[in-house]
DNA sequence: GCCCTCGGATACAATACGTC
DNA sequence: GACGTATTGTATCCGAGGGC
């Protein structure tokens, strides 16, 4: 019984002791250094034991504990003038008892773990995309160089479905829905979101090339959806589907026999899905004005009571950072405007939310799809008529505004951003009516 | 989605150690 | 014993994960 609470006290202390080895510099370096690691037991969670005046054995079992380490090499003690064998002053861990001390404790050693964790990110070595790879290498190499890497050393499995999920990203369909993802790769339908997509949103938020809003949009732009997302679509676009599903098989003669659809027939829009978009042709854009509207109530009151804009109008919903299929649609449709320059096309604008993230969806579109946008009822006086139904906002995105100030090419935001930084509200587009 | 807890990372001050 | 360096201790921040 007594032997084995010695037992007990010997891995305590080897576990602490290789605690405080674990965050020196010897280890970090790989090479012993100058100084032991080392501890004192009044300064240890074995105090109270130590020092329990009610039962003095605890005391005495610690005092053999450390004298069979120490007669093994492990360890190392110094006692204080005058109290040999009564009172332990320093507690240190030999160096070259390291190895033994885990195995006392059954504890795997933190070099292990590190040295697996690395092992499992070299596939990232070769990624196909940038943002990964460039992460893969700097946190294989934080990892070889034993510096803090901001992975959790113990679970190893959840980094292993991390790795599979990011090798397997390049490959996926637009729209791939998480489920389908999850039981390709694990042969679990739950597994992704259990237990990887935290860990992939996180990483994602730190290291994808654009910031974007929501963690949705991030799965979107690396073709991960919770279930496929149509695009909602009104007014006159004018466009061709083959007659069969022909994809990439289709000959001329297939795309001879595609169908011409108005869009304007359909008063209450319509939904288009990834396939069909990815199909489409566009044939005409018959319309005085593009909106894109960032807020689906929004896009169906336009719908229902057409905005004071140029019409015929046409409507695309893009439902915050547009995802994957609109954005092809959008593509299709700059590259169309780009090449036959429709002439009864006066102007594109965008209707978003006037804060931060709707600025930023803005310039987004801006910059990937229409360097003519322009924006509708996102400016100052709008901002300020309807501010008293605003919502109030936080520090962090006040110095998220900030910060716009200081980047080339938002200028002409700079009256209404110095708006929202003065009443630190947000207005939303449902709000204006 | 929010809140809470826990553990790891980090910075900095205090302390201990090794060398001369 | 003085000084420079390494280690330890403490406070704080931040992200992950669990519970609701």
């Amino acid at each position: 019984m007594a032997q084995k609470s010695v037992d007990q006290y010997k891995r305590r202390i080897l576990s602490l002791l290789l605690k405080k080895y674990e965050r020196s510099q010897s280890f970090q370096a790989g090479i012993p250094g100058k100084q032991r690691p080392q501890m004192t037991i009044k300064g240890s969670e074995l105090a109270k034991d130590y020092d329990d005046e009610m039962d003095y054995r605890k005391r005495e079992l610690i005092h053999n504990a450390l004298q069979e380490l120490c007669h093994e090499g492990i360890t190392e003690v110094t006692w204080p003038k005058h109290k040999e064998n009564i009172e332990v002053g320093k507690v240190y861990l030999n160096f070259e008892g390291v190895e033994r001390a885990y195995l006392h404790t059954g504890e795997k050693p933190k070099g292990d773990k590190i040295r697996q964790l690395a092992e499992l990110l070299i596939p990232l070595v070769h990624h196909p995309w940038d943002w990964v790879r460039t992460w893969g290498e700097e946190t294989y190499r934080r990892l070889e160089e034993r510096r803090p890497s901001g992975l959790d050393l113990d679970d190893h499995q959840g980094y292993g479905d991390l790795v599979q999920v990011l090798l397997a990203l390049p490959g996926l369909e637009e729209n791939t829905p998480k489920r389908v993802l999850s039981q390709k790769l694990f042969q679990d339908s739950k597994r992704f979101e259990q237990g990887v997509e935290r860990r992939l949103l996180s990483l994602l938020r730190k290291i994808y090339p654009e910031e974007l809003e929501k963690d949705e949009d991030y799965l979107d732009q690396v073709g991960i959806v919770e279930n496929p997302k149509m695009t909602l679509v009104f007014g006159p676009l004018e466009i061709e589907m083959p007659t069969e599903l022909v994809g990439n098989s289709a000959t001329e003669e297939d795309r001879a026999k595609s169908l011409g659809f108005n869009f304007r027939a359909f008063q209450g829009g319509l939904g288009l899905s990834a396939e069909s978009i990815k199909e489409l042709s566009i044939r005409d854009i018959p319309a005085r004005a593009i909106l894109l509207v960032e807020n689906l109530t929004t896009y169906h009151e336009v719908i229902r009571h057409p905005v004071q804009l140029s019409a015929p109008l046409l409507v695309i919903y893009t439902g915050g950072f547009p995802h994957k299929s609109t954005q092809r649609l959008l593509k299709k449709i700059s590259t169309f405007i780009e090449t036959q320059n429709p002439l009864s096309l006066e102007g594109i604008y965008h209707w978003g939310d006037i804060d931060y993230g709707g600025i930023r969806i803005f310039e987004y579109l801006k910059e990937h799809f229409f360097p003519s946008l322009r924006p509708y009822r996102m400016d100052v006086v709008t901002y300020l008529d309807y501010v008293t139904t605003g919502l109030s906002f936080g520090e962090e995105q006040c110095l998220k505004l900030e910060q716009l100030l200081t980047l080339p090419g938002y200028e002409t935001w700079h009256p209404v951003i110095t708006e929202l930084l003065r009443h630190r509200k947000r207005v939303e587009q449902e709000s204006i009516r």
